[in-house]
DNA sequence: TCTATGACTTGCG
DNA sequence: CCGCAAGCCATAG
């Protein structure tokens, strides 16, 4: 059974539009959780939810959470180009996930 | 209680 | 750009 602090960082996960991403730190603040970016990371280790978008979820310099010789790196950057969402590098370019620009990201900007 | 580990973050050089 | 150190939080042994 999940707590709320488990349920609030799926929900904000699951609330980060689609072509669009977020960092650890900053999925853990918009869950209410400041400090908890690696929780986020922990549960996204064992999550089992193929509907919740992980591959949202990116570190807070824009690059992906993955060794770049991995699957999951590559999975990852595939589905963030099919969401058309420019992948370079192992770096997402064009907007940016950590908190300095949030309003950018959450505070209603499109 | 203590130590080790990790899909993290920030700062310094 | 790269590496290293310190900080931080939750879980496992």
């Amino acid at each position: 059974m999940e707590n709320d602090a488990t349920a609030r960082i799926l929900a904000a996960i699951r609330a980060i539009p689609r072509g669009r991403v977020a960092g650890y730190g900053e999925v853990a603040r918009r869950a209410g959780l400041p400090g908890r970016a690696r929780m986020v990371a922990r549960l996204l280790s064992g999550n089992d939810d193929p509907a919740l978008p992980w591959h949202r979820v990116l570190r807070s310099d824009g690059r992906i959470a993955f060794p770049p010789d991995s699957d999951a790196f590559t999975e990852q950057s595939a589905r963030l180009r099919a969401e058309g969402v420019w992948v370079e590098g192992g770096r997402v370019r064009g907007q940016r996930a950590a908190a300095t620009l949030d309003q950018q990201l959450w505070g209603g900007v499109d």
